[in-house]
DNA sequence: ATAATTTGGTTTATAAAATAAACTTAATTA
DNA sequence: TAATTAAGTTTATTTTATAAACCAAATTAT
């Protein structure tokens, strides 16, 4: 009836940082921030938990003198996000009963 | 650009149950339980929540000698999933960059 | 008759999560 | 050289989600 939502994904901050990255492909951490309205800790905890679970990596890096951390989706973070959005629509579209 | 998503929604369990209850406008406690295969304490906690934001009723009656709840939708929790439906396209339809 | 099981839940305890606050390091500006 | 800003990380706190334990009454088995 119901699919199971990959709990990594059911979380809003995680989920906006995801859906960025489907579109972009590489983003800064900078820049996730800006786009998701995050505080830096936030964020910085959050990516790390997609990073431990094969969704993005993260490239640690300098701009200049500054420190630069770029993200980018994996080939499995594309799927969870895939699984993620069909799962999801079981619960949004409500339909004949059983 | 990402809408908030109403955390009382962003739940599987009560997404579930809410989704249930835009299709049937009443299910009982046992019917619900078996759609979600939640347990039967989880159940009970997540309606609970649900009932004291105001998108649902619960009503307690009896089926014969045997206690039996039922719940049913409020006009305010069908405007509340709406508009969470709405929020989360925001988050699954990447759209193009700003 | 009474003991065990089932039904239909609620309450309580625990583990996990989300989030912000505090902190760090280095660069830049006053 | 002192203060501020940038770019994060680590730690602490508050919420949550969830299951386990519990309860009361009805049903079934012995």
């Amino acid at each position: 009836m119901f699919d199971a939502l990959d709990p990594l994904l059911h979380s809003q901050l995680r989920l906006a940082v995801m859906s960025l990255l489907m579109n972009f492909e590489f983003a800064d951490f900078t820049y996730l921030k800006e786009k998701t309205g995050a505080t830096a800790g936030n964020l910085s905890v959050q990516i790390d938990k997609l990073e431990k679970a094969g969704y993005l990596d993260i490239e640690k890096t300098y701009k200049g003198k500054r420190p630069l951390t770029r993200c980018h989706i994996t080939k499995s973070g594309i799927n969870a996000f895939e699984t993620y959005v069909k799962a999801l629509n079981s619960y949004l579209k409500p339909d004949s009963p059983s």
